[in-house]
DNA sequence: CATCAGATCTGCT
DNA sequence: GCAGATCTGATGG
Protein backbone atom coordinates (compact mmCIF):
# COMPACT_ATOMS: atom_id res chain seq x y z
CA UNK A 1 0.00 0.00 0.00
CA UNK A 2 1.23 2.94 -0.73
CA UNK A 3 2.55 5.14 1.84
CA UNK A 4 0.35 8.54 1.34
CA UNK A 5 -3.03 5.95 1.43
CA UNK A 6 -2.27 5.25 5.44
CA UNK A 7 -3.99 6.72 8.00
CA UNK A 8 -1.85 8.61 10.40
CA UNK A 9 -1.84 8.29 14.51
CA UNK A 10 -3.55 11.24 14.64
CA UNK A 11 -6.59 9.58 12.88
CA UNK A 12 -6.89 7.26 15.26
CA UNK A 13 -6.04 9.81 18.09
CA UNK A 14 -9.74 10.80 18.74
CA UNK A 15 -12.48 10.00 21.14
CA UNK A 16 -13.88 6.19 20.34
CA UNK A 17 -17.43 7.66 18.89
CA UNK A 18 -15.41 9.86 16.73
CA UNK A 19 -13.36 7.26 15.14
CA UNK A 20 -16.09 4.76 15.02
CA UNK A 21 -18.05 7.14 12.30
CA UNK A 22 -14.80 8.14 10.30
CA UNK A 23 -13.47 4.51 9.79
CA UNK A 24 -17.21 4.08 7.64
CA UNK A 25 -16.03 4.11 4.41
CA UNK A 26 -12.40 3.05 4.45
CA UNK A 27 -10.65 0.61 3.56
CA UNK A 28 -9.45 -2.39 5.74
CA UNK A 29 -6.51 -4.13 4.18
CA UNK A 30 -4.74 -7.32 4.89
CA UNK A 31 -1.36 -8.38 3.30
CA UNK A 32 -0.69 -12.11 3.64
CA UNK A 33 3.12 -13.26 4.08
CA UNK A 34 3.00 -13.70 0.71
CA UNK A 35 1.83 -10.65 -0.38
CA UNK A 36 -1.63 -11.58 -1.02
CA UNK A 37 -3.88 -8.11 -0.66
CA UNK A 38 -7.11 -8.90 0.58
CA UNK A 39 -9.23 -5.64 1.33
CA UNK A 40 -12.82 -4.42 1.89
CA UNK A 41 -14.46 -1.09 2.78
CA UNK A 42 -15.75 -0.66 6.58
CA UNK A 43 -19.29 -0.68 7.03
CA UNK A 44 -19.95 -0.95 10.57
CA UNK A 45 -18.23 -0.11 13.75
CA UNK A 46 -18.96 -0.32 17.33
CA UNK A 47 -17.38 1.99 19.88
CA UNK A 48 -16.55 1.48 23.01
CA UNK A 49 -15.94 3.54 25.73
CA UNK A 50 -13.47 1.95 28.43
CA UNK A 51 -13.35 2.49 32.20
CA UNK A 52 -16.98 3.89 32.56
CA UNK A 53 -18.68 1.48 29.55
CA UNK A 54 -19.98 -1.75 31.40
CA UNK A 55 -19.58 -3.50 27.88
CA UNK A 56 -16.23 -2.74 27.82
CA UNK A 57 -13.40 -5.22 28.16
CA UNK A 58 -11.23 -2.58 30.14
CA UNK A 59 -14.78 -1.69 32.39
CA UNK A 60 -13.49 -0.43 35.98
CA UNK A 61 -9.98 0.11 34.26
CA UNK A 62 -9.15 -3.75 33.77
CA UNK A 63 -5.51 -3.88 32.75
CA UNK A 64 -4.73 -7.33 32.36
CA UNK A 65 -2.34 -8.82 29.22
CA UNK A 66 -5.04 -10.04 27.00
CA UNK A 67 -6.27 -6.01 27.03
CA UNK A 68 -3.07 -4.70 26.78
CA UNK A 69 -3.86 -3.01 23.30
CA UNK A 70 -6.85 -1.04 24.22
CA UNK A 71 -4.65 0.70 26.74
CA UNK A 72 -1.94 1.19 23.70
CA UNK A 73 -1.40 4.26 21.12
CA UNK A 74 -4.26 5.02 18.84
CA UNK A 75 -4.39 3.18 15.94
CA UNK A 76 -3.14 -0.48 17.64
CA UNK A 77 -4.94 -3.68 17.00
CA UNK A 78 -6.71 -5.16 19.16
CA UNK A 79 -7.43 -8.72 18.90
CA UNK A 80 -9.34 -10.93 21.51
CA UNK A 81 -10.24 -14.47 20.78
CA UNK A 82 -13.91 -15.56 22.51
CA UNK A 83 -16.76 -18.50 22.52
CA UNK A 84 -13.46 -20.72 21.66
CA UNK A 85 -13.11 -20.13 18.62
CA UNK A 86 -14.11 -16.52 17.13
CA UNK A 87 -10.91 -13.84 16.90
CA UNK A 88 -12.58 -10.14 16.95
CA UNK A 89 -10.97 -6.77 15.76
CA UNK A 90 -10.82 -3.94 17.00
CA UNK A 91 -8.87 -0.62 16.33
CA UNK A 92 -7.65 1.32 20.13
CA UNK A 93 -8.35 4.67 20.25
CA UNK A 94 -7.34 8.31 22.08
CA UNK A 95 -3.69 8.21 23.44
CA UNK A 96 -1.72 5.49 25.30
CA UNK A 97 -3.45 5.22 28.70
CA UNK A 98 -6.73 5.47 27.54
CA UNK A 99 -8.46 2.17 26.91
CA UNK A 100 -10.95 3.08 24.60
CA UNK A 101 -11.49 1.38 21.27
CA UNK A 102 -13.61 0.22 17.72
CA UNK A 103 -14.78 -2.70 17.33
CA UNK A 104 -15.21 -3.62 13.50
CA UNK A 105 -18.25 -5.48 12.90
CA UNK A 106 -18.50 -5.96 9.05
CA UNK A 107 -16.89 -4.58 5.81
CA UNK A 108 -18.09 -5.11 2.00
CA UNK A 109 -15.37 -6.99 0.59
CA UNK A 110 -13.36 -5.45 -2.18
CA UNK A 111 -10.24 -7.33 -3.20
CA UNK A 112 -8.86 -10.56 -3.25
CA UNK A 113 -12.21 -12.28 -3.28
CA UNK A 114 -11.12 -15.87 -4.33
CA UNK A 115 -9.15 -16.27 -1.07
CA UNK A 116 -11.46 -14.77 1.10
CA UNK A 117 -14.25 -16.56 0.27
CA UNK A 118 -11.85 -20.15 0.68
CA UNK A 119 -11.06 -19.24 4.11
CA UNK A 120 -14.49 -18.39 4.82
CA UNK A 121 -15.45 -21.43 3.19
CA UNK A 122 -13.27 -23.94 4.63
CA UNK A 123 -11.17 -22.04 7.63
CA UNK A 124 -7.74 -23.38 8.86
CA UNK A 125 -7.86 -26.03 10.92
CA UNK A 126 -11.92 -27.09 10.71
CA UNK A 127 -14.56 -28.92 8.33
CA UNK A 128 -15.57 -27.27 5.33
CA UNK A 129 -18.59 -25.55 5.29
CA UNK A 130 -21.90 -27.28 4.34
CA UNK A 131 -24.08 -24.86 3.33
CA UNK A 132 -22.93 -22.12 0.28
CA UNK A 133 -22.17 -18.51 1.20
CA UNK A 134 -23.83 -15.75 -0.41
CA UNK A 135 -21.14 -12.99 -1.09
CA UNK A 136 -23.08 -10.60 1.90
CA UNK A 137 -22.20 -13.21 4.09
CA UNK A 138 -18.32 -13.20 3.95
CA UNK A 139 -17.28 -10.29 6.20
CA UNK A 140 -21.18 -9.22 7.96
CA UNK A 141 -19.85 -10.10 11.36
CA UNK A 142 -16.66 -9.30 13.68
CA UNK A 143 -15.84 -12.78 13.58
CA UNK A 144 -16.97 -13.29 10.11
CA UNK A 145 -14.15 -10.69 8.94
CA UNK A 146 -11.62 -11.91 11.15
CA UNK A 147 -11.53 -15.38 9.45
CA UNK A 148 -12.42 -13.70 5.75
CA UNK A 149 -9.03 -11.87 6.48
CA UNK A 150 -7.12 -14.08 8.23
CA UNK A 151 -7.32 -12.00 11.67
CA UNK A 152 -5.90 -13.86 14.51
CA UNK A 153 -3.90 -13.32 17.70
CA UNK A 154 -0.71 -12.78 16.28
CA UNK A 155 -1.65 -9.59 15.10
CA UNK A 156 -2.93 -8.16 18.59
CA UNK A 157 -0.72 -5.52 19.13
CA UNK A 158 -0.01 -4.74 16.10
CA UNK A 159 0.89 -0.55 14.79
CA UNK A 160 -2.19 -0.27 12.30
CA UNK A 161 -0.32 3.27 11.46
CA UNK A 162 3.04 1.38 10.76
CA UNK A 163 4.97 4.43 12.03
CA UNK A 164 3.40 7.17 10.12
CA UNK A 165 3.26 10.34 11.71
CA UNK A 166 4.14 11.03 15.15
CA UNK A 167 3.44 9.09 18.85
CA UNK A 168 4.76 6.68 20.77
CA UNK A 169 6.60 3.43 19.71
CA UNK A 170 3.89 0.40 18.80
CA UNK A 171 4.01 -2.80 21.23
CA UNK A 172 4.72 -5.15 18.19
CA UNK A 173 6.23 -4.95 14.99
CA UNK A 174 5.81 -8.34 13.22
CA UNK A 175 5.08 -7.82 9.40
CA UNK A 176 5.04 -4.35 8.31
CA UNK A 177 2.23 -3.35 6.68
CA UNK A 178 0.65 -7.19 7.49
CA UNK A 179 -3.09 -5.16 8.79
CA UNK A 180 -3.82 -1.42 8.17
CA UNK A 181 -6.48 0.92 7.03
CA UNK A 182 -6.39 3.17 3.60
CA UNK A 183 -8.33 6.45 4.17
CA UNK A 184 -11.36 7.00 2.12
CA UNK A 185 -10.24 9.09 -0.98
CA UNK A 186 -13.33 11.18 -1.06
CA UNK A 187 -14.81 13.34 1.80
CA UNK A 188 -16.10 11.27 5.16
CA UNK A 189 -19.24 10.19 5.33
CA UNK A 190 -22.13 12.31 5.87
CA UNK A 191 -23.99 11.93 9.00
CA UNK A 192 -27.19 11.45 6.72
CA UNK A 193 -25.72 8.37 5.67
CA UNK A 194 -24.77 6.66 9.00
CA UNK A 195 -26.96 5.22 10.66
CA UNK A 196 -27.05 4.68 14.82
CA UNK A 197 -28.30 1.87 17.44
CA UNK A 198 -27.26 -0.45 20.28
CA UNK A 199 -24.65 -2.22 20.17
CA UNK A 200 -24.97 -5.52 19.37
CA UNK A 201 -24.36 -9.13 21.64
CA UNK A 202 -24.38 -7.73 25.39
CA UNK A 203 -25.81 -9.31 28.18
CA UNK A 204 -26.63 -6.50 30.24
CA UNK A 205 -29.58 -4.14 31.06
CA UNK A 206 -27.87 -0.17 31.86
CA UNK A 207 -27.71 2.51 29.72
CA UNK A 208 -24.78 1.20 28.57
CA UNK A 209 -26.32 -1.67 26.69
CA UNK A 210 -28.54 0.81 25.01
CA UNK A 211 -26.96 3.54 23.94
CA UNK A 212 -26.59 4.05 20.78
CA UNK A 213 -22.82 3.04 20.24
CA UNK A 214 -23.22 1.02 16.79
CA UNK A 215 -23.07 2.56 13.57
CA UNK A 216 -23.31 1.61 10.07
CA UNK A 217 -23.64 2.60 6.50
CA UNK A 218 -27.03 3.52 5.73
CA UNK A 219 -28.37 1.06 3.06
CA UNK A 220 -25.55 -1.17 3.03
CA UNK A 221 -26.16 -4.93 2.75
CA UNK A 222 -22.81 -6.05 3.70
CA UNK A 223 -23.60 -5.09 7.58
CA UNK A 224 -24.46 -7.83 10.51
CA UNK A 225 -27.67 -8.48 11.70
CA UNK A 226 -29.81 -7.60 13.26
CA UNK A 227 -30.20 -4.67 10.80
CA UNK A 228 -30.82 -0.85 11.37
C1' DC B 1 -37.65 -14.75 9.04
C1' DA B 2 -37.16 -16.10 14.25
C1' DT B 3 -35.47 -18.86 17.69
C1' DC B 4 -32.26 -22.19 19.71
C1' DA B 5 -28.64 -25.49 20.93
C1' DG B 6 -23.99 -26.70 20.29
C1' DA B 7 -19.23 -25.92 19.40
C1' DT B 8 -14.96 -24.93 22.09
C1' DC B 9 -11.28 -22.06 24.79
C1' DT B 10 -9.43 -18.11 27.50
C1' DG B 11 -9.36 -15.21 31.46
C1' DC B 12 -10.67 -14.49 35.70
C1' DT B 13 -13.25 -16.08 40.20
C1' DG C 1 -16.06 -23.50 37.53
C1' DC C 2 -18.29 -20.21 34.37
C1' DA C 3 -19.52 -16.43 31.33
C1' DG C 4 -18.44 -14.47 27.07
C1' DA C 5 -18.40 -7.72 22.08
C1' DT C 6 -20.21 -15.22 17.97
C1' DC C 7 -21.50 -18.25 14.25
C1' DT C 8 -23.72 -22.20 12.13
C1' DG C 9 -27.21 -25.59 11.12
C1' DA C 10 -31.63 -27.11 12.28
C1' DT C 11 -36.36 -26.53 13.21
C1' DG C 12 -40.90 -24.14 12.94
C1' DG C 13 -43.99 -20.36 10.78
Amino acid sequence: MPPHTMLTRGFFATDPVTLARKLLGCTLVRTLSDGTRLAGTIVETEAYLGIPDTAAHTFGGRRTPRVASMWAAAGTAYVYFTYGMHHCMNISAEAEGIPVAVLLRAVEPTEGLDLIRANRAHPAGTKPRKNPLTDRDLCSGPARLCQAFAIDRTLDGLDLTAGVGSGSKPRRMPRLGALAVERRKTAPLADSSIVTGPRVGLSGDDKWTHAPLRFVVAGSPYTSRPRL
